[in-house]
DNA sequence: TCTTATTATTAGGTATGCCTAAAATGGGAG
DNA sequence: CTCCCATTTTAGGCATACCTAATAATAAGA
């Protein structure tokens, strides 16, 4: 069995793999916050076990068992994000966290159960994809809001979920899934927008902005 | 923090001191699944710690910040339990196992959700009671049913939740919390006995009545 | 192309918690 | 009151996953 670290691993790999391509062990180190030392003697582990192919000083990728295994690690995540948000009501920004250490130890029959109590879900609470249980993952295309048009309708399709303070603050202004956003303004001094939401008018940062991911009304 | 480990060795010298007073190193050795020569060293670190006094060659007991610290784990692995039966509909024999990996990352946050979700339980699904979050556990006297006279009718207050076959069994046959039970006939040559559930009569072994903790009806 | 800066790997070492084997202890049998 | 032996502890090691410091490889600039 895969250590909880091991896990990490693998699901970070797969995360990068998206934006990256090949996965660098700096940007490894980075964003588990270990050493690049560590990641590299971890790489090697993976790559003896069959998770990932790793070419020296060029990066790793995972192999289909290695990213059969992030998959599975990704859709514990998300199963339980929506558990604790729907049955547990616990706040939108508090859920990525609690979800980082349960994804590791949600046996089979649990992830089966919250699967069912939940009616099955496609998309988590922030609006991610979730992989079936044989590692299929449906990513629907969408666009930052920093990229939308001025005077465009946008709906929102998925929110960041690792920033909690973030996240509170989006909520508190009322920027939700599924909710309506209209581009009033776009400044170009700092990228910054005036946009409506629910009829009201808010003005957000380009921080806050580049988190929502949007698709055309 | 107090490692998973740790958590394991508190909780379980918590039960075996209810029964054996001071905890011999045999005892942990052989409930924790380690070596005697394992205990010794864990234990000279626990005493470190605080946790617990140890009397070399004579045993251990929880200090007052031990016991607190294994009433808190007991909480959390009775309340999730009570959770997996009631929320999940996790069948009484699965629990336990479950809760033996879950009471170690549950945070303080989701144990205070989920005694809401369940309305403040005062006792788990075989009738342990929960302790109180300040470490108050209130224990309500019982016997073996081995030890009812013949004629009596019990009510069922706990079963053991540690063998998952010997509770399904128990289950099949009728078994279960608060459940009137009459003893009918007590064979001496086995201890086993003929009791009515429910109206129907059913033979049990002593294994299985010495798991029924009953008062009277 | 050569040198330098960045990135990655290897070497050597630590902490935790486990093990086996050897030594110490102390309670009961004689 | 001894001696024996089961129980307990200590000694010496192993695996995992981390670290710092040193070395190696690549990419980029002159
Ligand atoms: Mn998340
Ligand atoms: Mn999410
Ligand atoms: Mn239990
Ligand atoms: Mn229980």
């Amino acid at each position: 069995m895969a250590s909880e670290q091991i896990e990490n691993y693998l699901k970070q790999i797969y995360n990068l793999q998206s934006d990256e391509g090949r996965v660098s062990t700096s940007s490894l180190s980075k964003t588990l916050d270990v050493t690049p030392a560590s990641v590299s003697e971890m790489v090697k582990k993976l790559a003896d076990e069959g998770s990932l192919t790793h070419t020296p000083y060029k990066g790793v990728a995972l192999t289909g068992e290695g990213e059969l295994l992030a998959l599975r690690i990704i859709r514990k995540h998300r199963l339980w994000e929506m558990f604790l948000f729907n049955v547990l009501h616990f706040k939108l920004e508090e859920i990525h966290r609690e979800a980082e250490r349960f994804e590791h130890i949600m046996s089979d029959t649990m992830e089966e159960k919250i699967d069912e109590v939940l009616g099955r879900p496609t998309i988590d609470p922030h609006g991610h994809p979730i992989p079936t249980r044989d590692g299929v993952m449906r990513h629907v295309a969408g666009l930052r809001l920093t990229d939308a048009a001025e005077g465009a309708t946008m709906r929102v399709l998925r929110v960041n979920d690792a920033d909690a303070e973030l996240l509170q603050y989006m909520t508190s202004i009322g920027i939700a899934l599924h909710m309506t956003i209209v581009v009033k303004q776009k400044m170009n001094f700092d990228n910054s927008m005036r946009v409506a939401i629910d009829g009201r008018d808010v003005n957000i940062s380009s921080t806050i902005a580049a988190s929502v991911i949007v698709e055309h009304a």
